[in-house]
Formats: structure tokens, sequence, C-alpha cells
DNA sequence: AAACTGTTTTTTCACGATAAAAGACATTAT
DNA sequence: ATAATGTCTTTTATCGTGAAAAAACAGTTT
């Protein structure tokens, strides 16, 4: 039984191409809007600081925006031209990583239906399905190999392990432990610590999103993250902190894919922050641990109720 | 500040080398010691399932052993003519996996000191140093990062976390958490369940290396995982069970590195085990409860203490 | 017919090569 | 003297390629 793709492939390139410029052309996009607000660019070690690139990088966006007549550079006077029109920047799809091509694909595929548990994974015609090397791929197994999702056989392929309720479970059963005791060590952290303001802004956040649910309750997910990992960093744990991308994850595509009730569900769960936020404001033990608790509870459900209830997969 | 290896390479071949049959030769050398018991080899498949390997692997192996004389192959009848001779051998060193090499290479370079945190980790010197592709270099360090000592900066290179008092603290916190529940669903397996035997087998083997300290104090070592091993096993969740990959992996290079009061710390963890077995056995949860929190907390001084106690790691 | 052997195809593993991106060095401007 | 720009070098990301190993298929033997 086979992990078998339908259709897809995203580098339609013919031959020998080694690397797409997509550092560079996503870092130009964020440029060009970053033109809207000045009448002249910084220097170059502030913009790529800036952008997150190095100056190579920065310097093949600036030779382009002279090209194009948006700036006239002439060594550290990068005056701005015109603003940007829409075709100046470059089409969305051309500014992905090819990991998140790659994982885009993989779990279109896993979530889609057909993909039972135990099933193989073939690094070979995945990699000609989605239209990159074979060694991207293997690299992206390897380090998706940690959601514990899939699991490789020495010397052989990877085997599916499945999006199935047991593993939802096995999840959460980790969120919770982890979680209640991030929120414990955020109750105690001293008055002065800058995450109390952090938490200020998320809770002002929150009552913004609520007030407009009706029109934005599709950012709520964002701001869930956001949430969640400031209080996992509360624990000064590597491994806790770090447990939190299988939980973003999960839930990144879990809120892809389920979109039944998602207003009301967001609702209910900006809700139940706002009482989390207040528990660790009054920093009670136990108001904390309850809120959380309840929080973790629904969470919990919500994802279960998203699984389909499919076939057992095989003991190996 | 670069983390800079001092000398080593292992795969010392000249050019386009692919692949080492690094399995064949292992297969092989596991297959001249079951010659000694039998005189004729099983069919094809049954080899292949004994030795781990596919068919392919095992004819390659038959059709060397009739090479050197060592059986007589004719289809299904295959003889064994003479005892394997020390020299039939393949080297030890040819056995062994690239991912073994380069982990072998990357964590003597780690504990050999002068390796502090904050320092890069240049992908093609270690690669160059170790004589292996960048590849198989990438793709270690994508798995090793799962360990919590390396870090990767996006388009760039990784950083080293180090092997620090922190890193101990966090990785036993967690330790902790995850063996104190698995212990207490352990207890809570029913009387008929399997892994009473397997205990009951540990038992023993902690008895036999007790009685014969003196001489093979070192096989504790392999014998500690297995205990622990078994006992995650019994929370029946994934994340427990394979977090226990990252304290193996640690405490097997610590055994290595730390060889001060060996025999003394592996004879006090050894009676610690078999309290802890009584325990388990006693199912009695609070009892299960204070022998583990006790011989953690031996473990924990223990691997605490290992750890040289140098300059701190600058925040980034 | 079931299980084995012989043969062929497919997949995994690991390499070198090359463009993109980062980084280092040298030079120039404030 | 500091901080920028201009230039050159090194490293990372990704591919195609080929040998090792697995897997599939076909033909035999019990």
């Amino acid at each position: 039984m086979r992990f078998k793709p339908a259709a897809a492939s995203a580098g339609m390139n013919g031959s020998g191409m080694s690397k797409s410029n997509n550092v560079y052309k996503d870092a130009y996009n964020r440029c060009l809007r970053l033109l809207d607000e000045t009448r002249s660019l910084p220097s170059e070690p502030e913009l790529g600081a800036l952008l997150g690139v190095s100056r190579t990088t920065v310097r093949s966006i600036l030779a382009r925006m002279e090209e194009t007549g948006l700036i006239a550079w002439n060594k550290r006077a990068k005056t701005v031209l015109r603003d940007p029109h829409p075709d100046d920047f470059f089409p969305e799809e051309e500014t992905d990583t090819l990991a998140e091509i790659i994982e885009r694909s993989f779990m279109r595929r896993l979530l889609a239906g057909g993909a039972e548990a135990g099933m193989q994974i073939n690094e070979l015609e995945l990699a000609r399905e989605i239209g990159v090397g074979t060694t991207s791929v293997r690299e992206f197994l390897i380090r998706f190999s940690r959601f514990g999702l899939i699991e490789k056989r020495r010397n052989s392929h990877w085997v599916l392990k499945g999006f199935t309720r047991a593993f939802a479970l096995e999840l959460t059963e980790i969120r919770e432990i982890f979680e209640l005791r991030s929120a414990a060590a955020f109750t105690a952290l001293p008055r002065d610590s800058p995450v109390w303001g952090d938490l200020d802004r998320l809770e002002e956040e929150h009552r913004a999103l609520a007030r407009e649910i009706a029109t934005r309750f599709n950012e709520f997910s964002e701001l869930d993250e956001r949430f969640h990992r400031l209080i996992h960093r509360a624990s000064h744990n590597r491994f806790i902190v770090d447990f939190y991308d299988v939980i973003a994850m999960i839930f990144h595509y879990h809120y892809q894919w389920n979109k039944a009730q998602e207003r009301e569900r967001n609702e209910v769960a900006i809700g139940e922050h706002l009482f989390y936020i207040e528990a660790l404001k009054s920093r009670d033990l136990g108001k904390v641990d309850a809120a959380c608790r309840k929080h973790l509870k629904s969470a919990r459900q919500t994802l279960l109720t998203s699984i389909p209830e499919s076939r057992q997969p095989q003991k190996s």
C-alpha cells in the first residue's frame, strides 16, 4: 500500500536549475512595501538588517529597483522616484521556500484523505510529483519526522503513521503537561519582567479581534500561536519551547482543513484566552491552572472532532 | 568564533565514490558468526529476515562465501565447508554507517573541549575534515538538531548551543516529568501484560551484573538504556518514547567521556534500579514514585558533575 | 500451491557540481 | 575614526548522477 500522490508540481523548470532566488524575490517584495513610507532608503547594512538578508541580496534588490526606475541609486543616495506598481512585485508563489512548497504538497496529500496509516512514502515519487530534487525531499522528511507522523525503516522507505485519534491524544497529552507547567512558571515571573507588557498587548489584540469577530475570525489562528508561544517561553526549557513547533504545525493545518463552525470555535477560544489572561495577571496559581485546563480541554476536543474516524493502523 | 575541528577523516576514498557497501559488510560479518552453529544455511528469505537485509544483499553474501570456500552453494543447498577464520571478517570500521561516522566525529569535537556555546558550525569544513560529502553532513545536522544542542540560522550557518549546565537541567527536567508519568502508567499495567516478564528478566540481569560488578561494570550503560526504555514504553506516547532518544544519546557519550568513579557510580545505580524494580513489582504508586525520584535525582547529579563549568553562552 | 531461486526494476544513499546567498576584505566617503 | 560602498571569497541550497540495496517480477523446485 503506497502513499501515492495525485497531481501537483511546483518547480516547473527544465534542467539543471540549482537554486531558486526566492530569498531575493521575497526580500524585494518586502522592500517595495517600504518604499511607500520613505523618500529615500537607508544604508545597505541597515536595509539588510531590516529585511533579514545579506548585503549581497540587498544590492541585487537595489540594482533591480534602479533598473525599473523605482529609485535613483548613487552610492549612499537611494532616492525614491515613484510609488511601486502592483506588477513591480514578484508573484507570491515565487517567494516560497522549497521547504514550504514541499511541506504544503505533502500535507495536502496527507489530509486529502486516502492516506491511511501504514502506507509507504516514496522519496523519489514525491520528488518527481512535486518537481524537486530528491535531496530536498529527504531533508524535508527528516525534519518532518520529529512531528511523529512518519517513521523511517532503516535502509528503506518511510512509513506513514497517520493523523489518527491516537496521534491527537498523545500530542495533546504532552501539550497539557507542558503548558500547565509553563503557565505556572509564567505566574511566578517577577512583576518587572517584560512578559507582562507582552501579555497586555496580546490581551488588547484579543479584545480588538473579539469586537470584529464577524469579519476577522480567520486571524485568530496566528494570534493563538503567539499567545501560547509566549506562555511556553516562560518555561525556559528548550524542549518545551521546541515542542510547540509540533503543536503549531498540527493546528496550522487543522485550521486550514477544518472550517466547520470556525467563527464560533474561534469566538469561544478568544473568550477562554481572555479568561486565561486574567488568571495569569492575577498571579493566582489556582485560577491559572483552572483557566489553562479549561482552554486546553476545549482545544483538544476541537482537534479530536476534526479527525476522520478511519481504519486502525496495523502493528508493524 | 568557529567550531573548528582538529584532524580526522574516515572515508579515505579518492574520487566519485557513491555509496559504501557497509550494509553488506556488516551483514556478512554477522552471517559468518552464524556459520559456527549450523552445518547448512537456511533459505535466502529466511536469512534476509535473520540479518535484517534484503535478498539482494543475502545473495551477495552467499556469493562471496562460496568464492572464499566457506560454503558450497547450489540453489537451495548451502553447505558449510569450513569454520570462518578471523580474516574472513571485514574490518570493523568498514561496517559503520556514514551517519555513525559523522556522529562520532562530531561528538568527539563537541566533547573534546574548546567547543564553546555560540560557535558557528560550518557544513563544508566538517564534511572536508571528516572526508564525506556535504549532503551527509547536512542531513546529520538536521537529525541532530532535535537534541537541542545546535540551531540553524535561516540561509546561513548552524550555531552550537553547547553542552552546558542549562542544557543538562532542561533535559533532566523533561526526563523526570516523562519518567514519573511512565512509571505510574507501568504500575497500572494489567498483571498479564508481557512487560512483567520483561521486568523479571531485566531484574535478573541486574543481579547478575551486580555479582560481577568488579569486571563487568562497563556493561551497565547498555542495561540502563534497556531498563528505562521499557518503562517509557508504558506511557504509550510516541513523544515520550522518542524523547528517550535524546537522553540515550547524551548518556551514551556522557558514559564514554566521564570515566571518573565509573564502577562506583554504576554500582549505586544498579542498587537504585533494583529498588525501583521492586517498587514497580509491588504496584504501589507511592513506592514507585519515591524510587523513581530517588534514582532520577542521582542520575541528574551524575550528569551535572560531568559538565565542565565554562564561560556562559552569549544571548543571540 | 506454496515457498524458493534467478532476474530485472526501482529506490535509497551519497557524491560532485553550480547558482544563490552570505560573509570577508579592501577601498572610499563622511 | 567610523561607517559606508565596492569587490572578491566562501558557504549554503539544490540538482543530476551512479552505485548499493531493496523490492518486484518471473520462473523452478518440492
